[in-house]
DNA sequence: ATAACTTAGTGCACTCGATGCCATAATGGA
DNA sequence: TCCATTATGGCATCGAGTGCACTAAGTTAT
């Protein structure tokens, strides 16, 4: 009954109020890559606008009973195009995730060879899921859907898997063993769950500390529950 | 990438060759409760015969591309029918797991007071995963399904649930904490990870033995990976 | 035997998420 | 202006579920 995502993005892009998209938000800023002009028809809103959009409607009427026709109406876009800035429904819920991925795979790779597995595990963790106070509110409204709703509970198990790949990866390299292997595999899930077990804590009671709250669930873990 | 079913129920029933069901299996043997007869019409099937049939199909051509219609008319029954007897398509893989929840909470249960908090969950996992050499085909294939079709993968997080919860409230009791306090939830959640990982490893690699496996997951799990 | 009750099976209509296809709109560049 | 490019939108279709009303096949009581 209890789930959590160890993991959740900022949002990053402007909301357009109006239908009549700012000309503002054109340069995309993607690092060591020739400045492409923007070219063709530009797109009517942003996946950030449409997550907030989808997330205020799911808060207030559930997300089961919301459906995509009455997301794509809140946006002002078509049912067909909703699809085109999410795969699915539930992805909506997840926004960023990818990139945050991306962040904890450079985190763990950067880390000094020397410093022990489980601390540099929970360093990149803790790190990698510290938050402004102003992504709070809607972290929660996130953490929440994804631990309560049986779909999107169910939804997450993929992204957790691509998550532990992540882990697993590294475990392997420092373990000297393969990421199928079961050391690795071990760890990666065990990390998943500590970090799990926080966020659904954070998300449901009354914990004030989100990363002291992942701090404090993997260090149990490193201690092999035996104190 | 990776994920797997750490706990998996066997056939029980026996599967009616002939539209024409046997009359032999009519008395249900359900313990402690006065010995009803079956009133009304006759089941024209079981689960674990519509499991077998389905599974074979999911074997044969994939999961995904098998319809809940040719399932149903592979069995000999009306679509409407087929979802009387389980809940949905993706059920129907995980057969009777509830069953394997109660024997587990069973054994933790039945556990000496004064044997340490892992070893008990070590040998309770480890004792309801046992599985006859007759059973062992068709695990697999479930295995297999549940750790590889992305929608089994989704659907496996709501099965994994229940099991947790489970596991946490045995750690609660010992811990002297609440099922969702920290320690509880990430001693389940932990635990799950490592069965997970035995199971996965058991299903997709040269693994021999499921039951060694996941000793040795949880074993390392309660080392706290700090050889 | 027959009526009454109980349980299982079925057909039908309908909702909703998702997807493929194709036409159309908007935009920058040649 | 015409073209290449990119976004949007409508439409048809599929497949999983679900609610409902009705039929079929049993058992028990009269």
């Amino acid at each position: 009954m209890t789930e959590a995502a160890p993991v959740q993005p900022a949002l990053t892009e402007s909301a357009p109020t109006t239908e009549s998209a700012q000309t503002t938000e054109s340069a995309p800023t993607t690092e060591s890559a020739p400045i492409e002009v923007a070219r063709g028809r530009r797109p009517s809103t942003t996946r950030a606008h449409v997550a907030r959009v989808a997330l205020e409607l799911f808060e207030r009427n559930g997300f089961d009973e919301t459906t995509v026709e009455d997301i794509a109406a809140a946006v002002g876009i078509s049912r067909r195009t909703l699809f085109r800035y999410y795969e699915s429904k539930r992805d909506i819920v997840w926004g960023e995730f990818a990139v945050e991925l991306v962040r904890l795979r450079q985190h763990l790779h950067d880390a000094p060879t020397d410093e022990p597995l489980m601390d540099v595990l929970r360093r990149a963790v803790v790190s990698t899921n510290r938050f402004g106070a102003g992504e709070l509110d809607e972290l929660r409204i996130r953490v929440n859907l994804i631990s309560t709703v049986p779909t999107l509970i169910a939804h997450s198990a993929l992204r957790y898997a691509e998550w532990r790949q992540v882990v697993a990866d590294f475990a392997a390299e420092r373990l000297g063993e393969e990421p199928d292997d079961l050391g690795p595999q071990t760890v990666a899930h065990a990390a998943l769950g500590a970090a799990m077990a926080a966020f659904a804590r954070w998300a449901h009671h009354d914990v004030e500390n989100l990363s002291a709250e992942v701090d404090r669930a993997l260090r149990l873990l490193a201690t092999g529950f035996s104190p």
